[in-house]
DNA sequence: ACACACTACGTCGAATCTGACATAGTGGGG
DNA sequence: CCCCACTATGTCAGATTCGACGTAGTGTGT
């Protein structure tokens, strides 16, 4: 980081320590992980509330059974962006994901 | 206009020609496209009260300054995935997080 | 034990996303 | 007008994610 960069971020009231920024991307990589496992919680809840299998899941979403699995499961191969969207096919309003979202697993 | 009325127009052979319906958006899409406006006005905002160009939020989130462009203007190329992953690391909780996502725009 | 319904997991070609670069556009000072 | 800092847009190769398929694992009823 430049030094220009450091004073600006200073003057906004960043510290800008080797050790913090570091902690800090660890913290914001670890909330990420966090808010998909609660989506993926959320979508198998909503998905057995409506008494639904993977595989008509997939059918609502346009995906496959095996798909929906590793979403529930918050596989590495599957985007947040692909945990909404298919909330969203499901029913979910946009209050729902933000629970989701703000909520711990 | 409710969906039962809307139902019941159709039945008769008119269609509700709403703008969603005219780009072919379903609800769930239009949610999806309206939680990524959110958030991408989210993350200009928390850059500009940080007094930062994009070139350092660029730098902050490990990027480059046109793809923070096209995050701000919630551009096609731009995943849900990224705009996320880009604000918890400008400092945002994922109650911040969650409270774009249902928010209007 | 068998059949069945359901879920988990590895793999793969195709589609999408990403960072980077180049370049164009915009809005203030001087 | 000319710089200058900043932002927007187009493009592209490499990376990631996608749906799909095959198959293995798990539980349940007969």
């Amino acid at each position: 980081m430049d030094k220009a960069t450091s004073r600006k971020l200073a003057a906004a009231g960043w510290t800008t320590g080797d050790a913090q920024e570091f902690l800090g991307l660890s913290d914001a990589e670890a909330a990420f992980v966090d808010m998909k496992l609660a989506l993926a919680a959320d979508l198998r809840a909503r998905r057995l509330e409506k008494h639904l299998n993977q595989t008509q899941v997939a059918r609502i979403i346009g995906s496959s059974q095996s798909r929906v699995a590793k979403m529930e499961a918050a596989d590495a191969s599957v985007s947040v962006d692909l945990l909404i969207r298919a909330l969203l096919k499901l029913g979910a309003e946009r209050r729902d994901v933000a629970q989701a979202v703000a909520a711990s697993v």
